[in-house]
DNA sequence: AATATATGAATGAACG
DNA sequence: CGTTCATTCATATATT
């Protein structure tokens, strides 16, 4: 859809053919652009009013707690995907805030035997919930609102965290 | 549907007239039009979280209320990452499979232009891809290898590797 | 049951 | 090159 640049091809053979616009499309792109910007204007201005009332913000974490899988009943039903049981949630937890980023092979090799004596895992499971957890904190993270104390004075406005691009080409 | 088919017209006929756009300014709106996207994604998601924390004290549902966008259909999804298409993967994993590890420049070069006949492919994707490929592969290597001796059947195959991955397509 | 959210997995791109 | 980040997709689980 938005790539309609390369459409324009036919008209001439390799002179001056070029993607050209015409006042209509550029009018389209232009409101494009300014409709996100009236957008994010609106988001950030709405979020600003929050913050301002928001004062007690408990952070808790939605215990999901499933039944056993080994209650009886036989579940063959093939899992398509690994779901870690609350004995493993809780080890993993428990490394992962113990501050130790990056686990290696090896580590996860450890962490994974660990994990097996409460269920069956893989070393790939761990590997992607580490980067999964790490990936998700960050994101969480996007408005700790700190009404206590401002500790952190290096901060950009709400919307632009993420708006960085750094554009690295390795081209040829 | 913000993108009439208006686009091809203006090629047809005499008025060969207009506004010319390079590839290169295209890129510059296409980005800006992206990272509004972005960012009107992220203060959405805080929004969303901040609301539901609301909610758990007053229990008021505000609803969502960010307008336009969606009814009309008009969804920009500018595409900011490649996605290869099953005609390409299928010849990048072909070429993969040969044997012929790390592809040079010259070779870059060369599939990036039998790629780009089955879609748009830059030839820093096909490096990326000939990279990850590679390093992936060998970390499956290093979480399978140091089991046991039959556990190396594993290897994937250029014709048929995950059936019911879902191929998105995109348009262009 | 339908919708929403949480989260495991896959992968293109960037970094050192 | 190996590792890590960021985004997206698919599904398990929760909510209405």
């Amino acid at each position: 859809m938005l790539y309609s640049k390369s459409v324009i091809e036919a008209s001439a053979e390799g002179v001056l053919c070029v993607k050209v616009m015409t006042d209509e499309q550029m009018e389209v792109l232009r409101s494009q652009i300014s409709a996100y910007a009236a957008i994010c204007e609106q988001l950030v201005e709405m979020h600003r009013t929050m913050i301002a009332h928001q004062d007690s913000l408990s952070g808790m974490r939605s215990g999901h707690l499933f039944p056993d899988q080994s209650s009886g009943g036989a579940k063959i039903s093939a899992k398509q995907r690994w779901t870690p049981t609350p004995a493993q949630v809780r080890i993993l937890e428990s490394i992962f805030c113990h501050g130790n980023r990056t686990p290696s092979k090896q580590r996860i090799k450890e962490i994974t035997s660990e994990l097996s004596r409460h269920g069956q895992v893989s070393e790939t499971n761990v590997y992607n919930w580490f980067q999964n957890r790490r990936a998700r904190s960050k994101r969480k993270q996007a408005f700790a609102a700190p009404s206590t104390t401002e500790s952190e004075a290096e901060e950009e406005s709400p919307g632009e965290k993420k708006a960085k691009k750094k554009m690295h080409f390795h081209d040829s």
